[in-house]
DNA sequence: TATGATTGCTCCATTAATGGAGCAATGAAT
DNA sequence: ATTCATTGCTCCATTAATGGAGCAATCATA
């Protein structure tokens, strides 16, 4: 049952009526051709071509077996170009992983102008809050947001954006507008899961503070629900509080400081990806990156 | 161009939906089988198989190729089905150069037995005294009588026939009775083609004679018309002569000596035989040496 | 929760396939 | 008749594929 590949050698010296032309136009050594073509003959145990030194001919039983080899090969041609198209012409379904608060606020834009250039391109999407496990889940693609883990994985990064602190007027007014970094610990600074320190930036200098707070949630949402409800400081990316910002809930914080920028992957479980998510994760690379 | 044979592996295992099991299916390790699924994913760029540590699934385009490949593949069995049953099933024509006065006179008999044996083999003879060129003429099998040349041709022996000597009696009333073999270089010995001596064993003793004659042909039928127009003595096989004894027109010359038994091969170009020919050269090798 | 069996993958010594050069045989052209 | 280019095949040093053992990860079972 190891045989396939010589079929379609033979196909190659039969279409080229001989050997060292097949050899030419596979671009392999005719010394290596003849030899396969022989043993496929003694795995048969039939003799499919006649040869002269000068000439080949198809015995009876070459021409039989030519004739369903060369629609055998065919088919496996076509076959490979139907994948081929696959690579080439974004269709399917595509499955991804997204974080709920960065894929509502970041990324419904962007899918929809996505959705809207690949009309052949069916999507399933998971909005959760944590890191689904790509090996052992059927997604195409998961957007992770922040540093990752080390893992088979592979990341491809979209973007790296930029975080800052907010606080509504009330929280301020009630516990004090910090005025540089280390008044933060004193503060409560509400953060995802277990946050325990935050680290600054004004453009020169970099400084680190420990944070605490009553809170250990894996909501960003809820998150900024509560800093709009006067309970905390946050450290959240600027489309996020979009909205609480222009309503007044929530005004920035130490407004010469920004967190270290969050960088933004696209994850898969192998590099042989085809089109849809090829083209989906190059559509965010070169769109999430301008927001 | 050379995945063919992953394809029928990839079908494998996505019948046995697991690497090992399909390893164990095929007998093959599975650590061959884990690198050449492997290595067929990264030729087309796609993978194919989602895997866990513990289980298989097909990704998207897996199920897409996997149709394919099962098609594919269950062509090429059936294929080699189909040649197994040439060899298996005689049939189809049968190309036999054959020398024509044996033919005639040996073989007719048993070609009438094995067409009836084997309805489905249609006959294409071409009786000839010349040895034809096997590998250059489309023959599957050819007949020759005597020793043979050296060459790389597949020879089997069919029989070896017994040899004797035959006169006309008017030719003998003529030119004496040879008592003994050196007694024939006295007289006129129709050979074929050039033969320069005849070989002579009486059971006990060998005996060369040097042997001339006026005519140089190549046809056994014209030697024993010469012979029995009283133009010498021949040295032939018993049923070639069979009529010229039974009329009279010949009588054995020196009854207690025999000429050197005549060998009958069955020559192919190529051990590689289809059903027909191996069918009928394995009825003459049982057939011939009953005559 | 802990254990044991099983999964697919990786490492590396062994084995098999490869491919360049040379060969005799052939056929076209001189 | 003779030359010369071309054919398919064979030899053997080089290269690539193989396959057994071990690995971490996983799931079923207790």
């Amino acid at each position: 049952m190891e045989f396939l590949n010589d079929m379609a050698l033979f196909v190659e010296v039969v279409k080229a009526k001989s050997f060292r032309g097949a050899a030419d136009i596979i671009g392999m050594p005719n010394s290596t051709l003849s030899r396969r073509i022989s043993a496929l003959e003694k795995m048969i145990g039939l003799r499919l071509l006649h040869r002269t030194t000068r000439k080949i001919r198809l015995t009876e039983a070459g021409q039989i077996y030519y004739e369903r080899c060369k629609r055998i090969v065919d088919e496996a041609k076509l076959a490979h170009e139907q994948l081929g198209e696959m690579l080439a012409q974004p269709s399917g379904i595509l499955r991804a992983s997204l974080p709920v608060d960065f894929a509502v606020t970041y990324m419904t834009p962007l899918i929809a102008e996505f959705a809207r250039l690949y009309p052949s391109i069916v999507f399933d999407f998971d909005l959760t809050s944590r890191r689904i496990d790509l090996m052992s889940e059927p997604f195409d693609v998961a957007i992770r947001i922040g540093e990752l883990e080390n893992s088979q994985l592979i990341a491809r990064p979209l973007a790296v954006l930029p975080v800052y602190l907010y606080a509504s007027s009330r929280y301020l007014e009630r516990s004090g507008e910090p005025a540089e970094p280390a008044d933060l610990a004193h503060h409560e600074c509400l953060g995802l899961m277990k946050t325990s320190e935050w680290t600054l930036h004004d453009g020169v200098h970099t400084t680190k503070v420990s944070i605490g707070s009553r809170f250990t949630l894996n909501s960003v949402r809820m998150i900024c629900r509560l800093a709009a409800l006067d309970m905390g400081i946050i450290m959240m990316l600027e489309k996020i509080v979009a909205d609480d910002l222009a309503s007044g809930r929530l005004r920035r914080v130490l407004p010469q400081w920004h967190g270290t920028p969050v960088p933004v992957y696209a994850v898969t479980e192998t590099r042989l990806l085809p089109a849809k998510t090829q083209h989906f994760i190059k559509f965010l690379q070169e769109h999430l990156s301008k927001v």
